[in-house]
DNA sequence: GTCGACATGGAATAAATATTCCATAGCGGC
DNA sequence: GCCGCTATGGAATATTTATTCCATGTCGAC
């Protein structure tokens, strides 16, 4: 066979379903099969192996090899690859953005303004496919009924924490900040009909820990907003919200945190303002 | 070694959460990380090999492999396999997510997230085109030859500046973060060769502006983060940047002023190691 | 009907990947 | 400080999976 002329792989799945569409029609019954089938089962590429997606279509791996090659992939492992990497909704290849934050000298501030964009956005879309509404309402209801909000959270969980205490201090709704400030335990502030907002994200400081675990022992309802279910915070929580957020080392974009906090907040705010005028 | 007691290999996602919550706080060091490092990462189970989540996890395949095995699985194969299967139900994007979220009703809390994750996004993707560079690298400038940097803002900029004041802690960059604890006034720890960032919004806070001015006076640099040109700090201003930020009822999302700030504050971290290296 | 070009299936081979095993390092109890 | 245990990393091996190659089949042109 001659070589064929060097068509470029797609890079993109849109470049992929194009240049389906575009050899398809030309195509002999077997590899026409591959199109087909690889056409409707888009989704299972980056999951399966050559022979499973070649059962699929009924066509012996070696058909599906040569329909990979004729679309332009070296062969099933370079497609398999662009299936993959696509997969990765919410972090795409960290490794290129690693890269990107340690080459700064050679990139301008934009450039990097435009990935610590990219790692917000995703964090939030992943937020909203992600999100856990039973905990979150069951959060609000625990919040909605409290005495006093405890809020804590620090290092990098502190942000969030202050700009919980400031949306509860606008709403009328009595809030405490644990800051730390000067090294003061405020953790007798906990009384019965409390409640605690707890934040914390690996490494977790065993401040906000031992405060969690301080107040699930007396009964205080716990709101953690944490990254993973296996956070310290996790087994005391009444309700466990986690946030999938992007992390590049030591800064994460608390985006998705932020909004998932706001919501919260305002959510509480409606709950206890409605109470109010009922009551 | 013993054969461990027949622990079922999880046939759930969520049967496979459970397993690992419950070993996680017993695992030793690296398998510790695997744990944690899987749990952050699920998604990228179906579509990685060992070796990828082993790197990722910081750990070698063996000790990942362990892991595996620990859990329930036979090996790493088996845990994929569950993964992979589970994989087929698509999660819908983002725009149907969002769409879902909203039709949960006026009050409701996934409503609420929907808005303001929508709002955060639509701040990013705004803050991504109307970026100022000139201004961003004149702030850079000013900052990376400054000797302590300022961090001020109050109130809804609070968090802003407080995770501002952070990252500059863990790149070892002198800043120091007014916050207005105990009503000092730390105007007078402005000194010549210092470098000030003032983040507010309307309303401004009058301590701010005062602040502001006041550095300006003595000839200290100030950047400031403000919502528009016609802000009260934008004429003290060495470099002023504009934060385009949705606002959702009466909170804004924070999303694009923080990315705008975590940015400013690596580059110049980079800025400030490249002069020391070089030094 | 024969020839040639192309398509096809399957078996052989190559490559990637998972898995096991073992030597050693670390840690706690004595 | 010594002993025994467990954890660990890495290299060897087994397994799976991708890829190539070739013998055979199919189909159309003459």
């Amino acid at each position: 066979m001659v070589a064929n002329p060097p068509v470029a792989a797609p890079d993109t799945i849109d470049a992929f379903e194009a240049r389906l569409v575009e050899v398809t029609p030309s195509l002999p019954k077997r590899l026409r099969q591959c199109a087909d089938y690889i056409a409707a089962n888009t989704d299972r590429i980056a999951v399966s192996t050559v022979a499973e997606l070649a059962a699929g279509a009924g066509v012996p791996p070696s058909a599906l090899m040569r329909f990979c090659q004729i679309i332009g992939f070296s062969g099933f492992s370079e497609m398999q690859r662009l299936f993959r990497d696509n997969y990765a909704q919410g972090r795409p290849d960290y490794a290129t953005r690693l890269r990107n934050l340690r080459e700064m000298g050679g990139g301008s501030a934009s450039a990097l303004l435009a990935e610590f964009v990219e790692a917000g956005r995703q964090s939030l879309e992943a937020l909203a496919r992600e999100v856990d509404e039973a905990a979150l309402n069951i959060a609000i209801g625990h919040l909605a009924k409290a005495g006093l909000i405890h809020v804590a959270g620090f290092r990098r969980a502190y942000p969030v924490a202050s700009y919980l205490a400031y949306a509860f201090e606008k709403m009328d709704i009595p809030a405490l900040l644990h800051d730390g400030t000067g090294k003061l335990d405020h953790s007798h502030a906990l009384r019965d009909g409390d409640a605690l907002i707890a934040i914390t994200f690996a490494p977790y400081s065993s401040e906000t820990v031992a405060l969690v675990e301080g107040a699930a022992a007396r009964g205080v309802p716990v709101v953690a907003i944490t990254d993973t279910a296996i956070s310290p915070i996790a087994g005391s929580a009444a309700a466990l919200l986690t946030v999938p957020e992007v992390d590049f080392g030591a800064f994460r974009s608390l985006s998705a945190t932020l909004a998932l906090a706001i919501s919260l907040a305002v959510a509480v705010g409606t709950a206890r303002s409605g109470d109010t005028a009922r009551g």
